[in-house]
DNA sequence: GAGCTGTTGCAAGGCGGTCGCAACACCGTC
DNA sequence: GACGGTGTTGCGACCGCCTTGCAACAGCTC
């Protein structure tokens, strides 16, 4: 896997989504901007609503959550994230990214692993063909339990 | 498929379930047998707690709402239901039944496509190799469309 | 049927998320 | 670079879903 730039990469990548917003009738905010670049950097952390904020309040404390609530559902609109909702908490949100991935979550150890899209491959075509389903193409979570994971 | 007789059966296995809940230690009351009664007929809903409860209350006025979240979470830990969690409105709840079956949800339309077990044998097995990742035996969601559903 | 212990109804409360509003700030236009 | 229209924000109140504390109650065992 090639090594990722946290810096210089996300820079680029809020700039772009910012303009996609922009191109969409809204505006380029500083407190979007924040959000975004708690996004793109801990896009492997599947953080929750609250802590995107926190995160942005480091940086500017006077960030209201409901902001980042409502610029998360626009990003959601625009396809940018998708929120995921497992078991009793709240719900994270994750990157839909142009590299496909997905994941499998443990519900006894809690680990998270992520696996290409191409596994899903055949699975996708059944489902195309005997069910008239597309399976949501960005992303999506499947709970289970490693296999090592034998306590109850 | 076999016809289904929702009325003979389901009481039968309403015994079963409670005589589950007898041997973990619990008591087969008269609210949890009624809440079994709804979950087994109206099982092809895929009620909520709300939904449950105010079936149950067309039978047994009292039973409070909370009763049917104590004891969704009682049959939740004994395997016998399932809670999901899609969208943005309440989880709800589905019989982890020994036939197993997995669900299809439109994210357009919200159309629900009920698919057996078998279409995810290959996946399981690809998942279970290559990342030591067994999948939730019993029931899971997946999110997508309708091919025919074409809006936005 | 006595007694232990799990369960219930009730009401209050918690948590995650939403909404209404007035002040603000972005950005197209001049 | 100022202006003005309109999208956005912080704030606080609020909502829906669910949980909890507690005293009264009711299964179940003996």
């Amino acid at each position: 896997m090639a090594p990722y730039d946290a810096g210089v990469e996300s820079t680029a990548r809020v700039d772009e989504v910012l303009a996609l917003v922009r191109s969409s009738g809204g505006r380029a905010t500083s407190a979007r901007r924040a959000i975004l670049q708690t996004l793109f950097e801990d896009s492997h952390e599947h953080p929750t609503a609250e802590q995107i904020t926190s995160s942005v309040q480091r940086d500017q404390p006077d960030v209201a959550e409901s902001t980042v609530y409502r610029f998360l559902d626009e990003l959601e609109k625009l396809g940018v994230v998708n929120p995921v909702r497992l078991g009793h908490g709240p719900a994270v949100y994750h990157l839909a990214e142009h590299t496909h991935h997905h994941h499998l979550v443990c519900g006894r150890c809690g680990r998270m692993v992520e696996v290409s899209d191409e596994i899903f491959d055949s699975l996708r075509r059944s489902l195309r063909r005997d069910h008239d389903f597309e399976i949501e193409p960005r992303h999506f979570t499947l709970a289970g339990h490693c296999t090592s994971c034998t306590d109850p």
